[in-house]
DNA sequence: GCAAAAAATACAAACGTTTGTATTTAGTGA
DNA sequence: TCACTAAATACAAACGTTTGTATTTTTTGC
């Protein structure tokens, strides 16, 4: 079921077929209900590699992202979904479970499929391998400040604002739960260095503990959070899973949060406000990032050299599992 | 950088350029090395639109799920991308947010992609919708025992090891909170029903709960639940966050779980094991039905008739949140 | 009713690959 | 060296659209 089918169906030229179809005030309007009811009743679908091939535009925008699992992308992705329709673009979505080999599958893929454009959240693969990209795409990244095209918002103010926040509860040992080396996560560990220097606190090396998402991993953080004297009062985890964890095997070794410990995520997952005690942590505003980087994105393929927008802050949610520190020890 | 520029380049046709990166036998030896090597050194990206064009096939498989979000469905894709390249497949995503409005723009992209088949996870669309899809495509559902072609584990098992793991624990009077009205959610439903039956337990329309997300609605269970005499001394939740949300608002209110009341969840994520207390739940082999659902619709695409599948049974996961009634009201 | 302008449609080439067939080149045995 | 076969390569058409240009048809103004 072709257009050429359509067009003797309807004793008309293939081109009056898609200039129809594509609403071309060039062709009559009678003509052009005629073709559009019949190519609806022969239950015709265009051929998009045909039309790829001449246009040179797929339509298609490919989005790369390291971990469909985290709804912190889940939510990107659905603001990059909701601008998308609005240009007649369409997303499709390749995860890369964080490996720099499938980066480079996903980018392989996308680039044979003349994607329009590129997203590319938290990328593992340096900048410059990005920079070189033959045939040039227009591609935007998601969280990677050093990208000349990029939209992100202050990585780092929200782990500020969650640090001066325990500090302000008077907090003067504060720990750090770290995840996986990623660039993602460096801001993190760079606002903890930060603030506590600049608050005049030193901190431990023992006081930075890594979290590989297990039950044991959680377990041991407990162990050699509870062995260290003195202890932290307040320990800020990089994302809520691990937070969320860490107070679970903390609570089983009869410690209160907030009293004894307070513990803060990052990432605002749904849960986090539903477990006991809900959890004062960060939002990103991911569903606004992925709308702007898309009209970014759509502005760079018209040749504008847009500047990275502007978007709202971090927030910083403070619910029950922080608060002053009770205990002396 | 076209197959016709290479062939340029190596003096030869570009017919020769195609069958030497093909790694035909029909090409010298010698050739074929030259090829390659020009065509890496050039830096070619074969054109994929042109190449679906004459083959009638994109190597592309289309997966349409309704929540990224849901890690059940994150693995299920996982188990998904590792079968397909296998078969040289690859795996394009489209989310419809569970939207039947979304589904069908799926479809059509993907049929306008050509892809070589579908995988189509808790449709929305009725199935006759599916049985006369034009052009036709191999396709495979995913949790849709009727579906002429699907891969499923046994649906209702899961939910009856929960029901019945509760009624040897003591349970006499059990609750469920229910989901939103997606197919994929009924046979939970009917495993309430029929363990129920079966057993010989009653159960009143006041056990049966409605969860929607928010903090609100579990808070809303909450008082439903209390209000309730005898109240029931056990609660089936569809799904981990509700039942981890359920608990959360239980004990604010002062009740011990299992002591006063047993919740047991589903879907076994990740957090579930990490929370206080530890969920009983079920888990299911997301990650073989998706490998297996790959196979399936490969062997489709081969014109074999394949039968469905036999896959691991979902798995009851019993942990602390679940225990004998201890409290009598 | 006629020329000119405007509107509607037809023609034809192009996009980059693949593939069946034809042609050239190399290799074999006598 | 020749005829014959096998190997290597070239030719050409095709896939379904789009789009610039040419042609036909209709409309307009007089």
């Amino acid at each position: 079921m072709t257009i050429k089918d359509i067009a003797r169906a309807a004793s008309v030229d293939p081109s009056t077929v898609t200039r129809a179809l594509q609403g071309s005030e060039r062709v009559k309007q009678a003509t052009r209900e005629r073709v559009a009811a019949l190519a609806e009743e022969m239950g015709y679908v265009p051929n998009m590699a045909a039309r790829t091939l001449v246009k040179r535009s797929s339509g298609l925008i490919g989005l790369v992202i390291p971990d469909m699992t985290n709804p912190f992308f889940a939510e990107l992705a659905r603001g990059m979904e909701n601008e998308a329709v609005k240009h007649d673009l369409r997303i499709v979505i390749n995860d890369t479970l964080g490996e720099e080999a499938a980066e480079r599958e996903a980018l392989k893929l996308f680039l044979e499929l003349e994607v329009d454009g590129l997203l590319v959240a938290m990328a593992r693969i340096p900048q410059g391998f990005y920079d070189e990209l033959d045939p040039p795409v227009p591609l935007v990244h998601i969280n990677r400040p050093e990208a000349s095209h990029h939209v992100s918002c202050d990585r780092i103010k929200g782990s500020i604002d969650i640090l001066e926040h325990l500090y302000a509860l008077g907090h003067r040992r504060i720990g750090f739960v770290r995840g996986p080396a990623q660039p993602g996560n460096e801001p993190k560990m760079a606002a903890y260095r930060q603030v506590l220097e600049q608050k005049g606190l030193g901190y431990e090396p023992d006081w930075i503990f890594r979290f590989d998402g297990s039950t044991d991993s959680a377990a041991h953080i407990a162990d050699r959070l509870l062995d260290l004297s003195p202890m932290p009062t307040a320990v800020f985890a990089w994302n809520d899973v691990s937070a969320i964890a860490l107070i679970h095997v903390l609570r089983e070794r009869g410690l209160r949060v907030p009293d004894d410990v307070s513990i803060a995520g990052h990432d605002n997952i749904q849960l986090s406000g539903l477990v006991e005690p809900p959890l004062t942590t960060v939002a990103w505003p991911m569903y606004e990032i992925g709308q702007h980087s898309v009209r970014h994105l759509v502005s760079i393929g018209q040749g504008k050299s847009p500047r990275a927008p502007r978007l709202p802050a971090p927030q910083l949610i403070v619910r029950a599992s922080t608060g002053s520190p009770k205990t002396a020890r």
